[in-house]
DNA sequence: GTTAGCACTCCAACACATCGAGTGCTAACA
DNA sequence: TGTTAGCACTCGATGTGTTGGAGTGCTAAC
């Protein structure tokens, strides 16, 4: 368990990850004894082999086949022995860098960009705001009996709410709500407004308090910003690509993943919660925080747009992904999202 | 071909149809013998299927197989046979009922109970709105650079749109732009906008004329509704309970158009062209507008909600989809649909 | 400590036999 | 003339060897 592994080792287990990764087939002693620049023979491999399955690194499907790595090793490999790739992934660059457009648009592509780029599955949230102030609010009356609420807060998401009314409302009284809101609320956190300043401001409103309790949960909702949390996804069916994971019973329920997105949203804000964590991480089988990704591993990055505005990104492939390449794509792409976002 | 095909002929062809579609298994005379009540024995069904065979109505998969139908028999049932099936579908009707939700909100749980109750997947458009009339319109400073174009359009469609501005407006500018656009366009449809009030009202606004070009780009989105065509999908992962759509091949390409979605509001907005068609379409194979889903049957439904607001509804499934089944849960869904929102 | 050699294991691929469902055809029957 | 029983035939699905090769572990020699 605790046994550090020698030199000679540690080079037979990368070289063993490595084949694995590119082929996906059991990989056996004499290919090894080739692959590395050891020079050993494959009796010596053998030798070594059994070693490093004695200690959790490798496994062999069936006697008489090659061996092929376990989670253990993989954590070994992304800890230590990763070294990332530049060249390929400067090619990303491109694409993405022409969008000026809305926020969810670039999300959408970058996405794609990735899914494509790494044959993999990919999982985008939109930036989550916490702990943010209302900026704006607005009761505009849009018809007899129904006023729209408009609600903008740090970071400027907006959202929009309609309020239905009974009573028709003068223009003399929408005036005064909106002064009566916008003095007492603009510039408050959700914690700063607290139930008493509810009922005080609904005290003032006089008749039309109940419109207040509307407009109320409607900021509350909007600074939450919780409910509609946005996710993209692209490259679901990237997943085909690997036969591990393409059997009915597992395409299904990954799709299903997919397609629910509650379980990616949880993938996503998982990492946000803890606060130092810029970097990117790497979740392999079990450490999946899902469960029905228990045979993939996903490799999660946050990026933050500045005023605490963070979203993250995941990667999902089997578990014999090329870190490598989705560690440094990801950095890549984090960097360039941060550079065109931050000058706002 | 154009032979019609005799009472016992039909009797049969529907009984291989129905067989075949509860089983998914090659239907031979013997189980037909049975399963009718025409009494009559294996060797006369025999016969009678070798000339529904010479028709085009069934094939053999191979020799010694029992047979199964054709498109064109699928076409013919759907057409002539079918009787929709009622009691199932009231189920249908409790969980969407207690919904006042938001629209999106109300879609999205229309695509999952019909894909959970036809074990089939589905797709849902959101209303498109056509030819439709500004309703409000308003600019707020939010910013000492930014300001907040909310527009509504008829049918309660809200989109906002940040502007950017370099100089500061005072809050009279403000309340000027705001009259101006509201007395000149509120209740007007896009058409009626033309070039020459566009820039009439630019020479009005005088030295703020760039805004209003930015506000009136807006408007033209907002009022066309193109662009964020919002399209709800649910049970992607059911077609892996059909053999004959989940082979890695086709499972991947199918998915791959769930994720896309162009091709979805393709299928949804085609069905809108034909302005009479209110009710149930039904595509067999080859006849789908989308090419990935030449293996599939297709039925879309198109809902409308007053003031020429339509959205589609469109389930997908094997060719051999309980059609009866699909069609009567369509036609409540949409029903229900209607009745829910039309009183707005 | 390394290596060659060898016996052993086990999967994958292939050939082969079997069986059962279903057909088409013919002849007999009402 | 339409219906049916009977029978030979076809062909996929299933099961059973058989074989070959890849890979291992072990032992003995270097």
């Amino acid at each position: 368990m605790q046994a550090e592994l020698d030199d000679r080792k540690k080079k037979i287990l990368h070289a063993v990850i490595r084949n694995y990764l590119e082929t996906g087939e059991p990989v056996g002693s004499r290919t090894i004894s080739k692959y590395t620049d050891l020079n050993l023979s494959s009796a010596t491999i053998r030798n070594e082999m059994s070693d490093l399955e004695e200690l959790g690194y490798i496994v062999q499907p069936h006697t008489s086949a090659g061996r092929i790595p376990t989670d253990r090793a993989y954590r070994m490999y992304v800890d230590n022995m990763m070294q990332e790739k530049d060249k390929e992934i400067e090619e990303l660059k491109g694409p993405l860098l022409q969008t000026e457009d809305k926020m969810d648009k670039v999300l959408k592509n970058v996405a794609k960009v990735l899914a494509t780029n790494t044959n993999y599955a990919t999982v985008v949230s939109a930036p989550q705001i916490r702990s943010n102030r209302l900026k704006f609010l607005q009761l505009s009356k849009v018809d007899e009996n129904q006023i729209l609420a408009v609600i903008v807060v740090e970071g400027n998401v907006i959202r929009n709410e309609m309020i239905h009314v009974d009573e028709v409302l003068s223009d003399e009284t929408m005036l005064k709500l909106n002064i009566l809101l916008n003095t007492h609320l603009t510039g408050r956190t959700l914690e700063e407004i607290n139930l008493g300043m509810i009922t005080a401001l609904k005290e003032q409103a006089g008749i039309h308090g109940d419109i207040i309790g509307e407009v109320m949960d409607a900021v509350a909702q909007a600074i939450k910003g919780e409910e509609d949390l946005e996710i993209y996804t692209s490259g679901a069916n990237n997943i085909f690509k690997y036969p591990e994971l393409s059997d009915n019973q597992k395409a299904s329920e990954l799709i299903n993943t997919f397609e629910e997105k509650k379980a990616l949203a949880k993938l996503a804000t998982d990492k946000l919660a803890d606060e130092g964590n810029t970097g990117i991480q790497v979740y392999i089988g079990e450490e999946a925080p899902v469960q029905a990704m228990k045979d993939c591993s996903v490799v999660t990055a946050t990026y933050e747009l500045g005023e605490g505005m963070r979203g993250s990104i995941a990667i999902i492939g089997p578990k014999r992904m090329d870190y490598d390449k989705v560690v440094g794509s990801l950095r890549t792409m984090m960097n360039e999202l941060e550079r065109v976002y931050k000058k706002d």
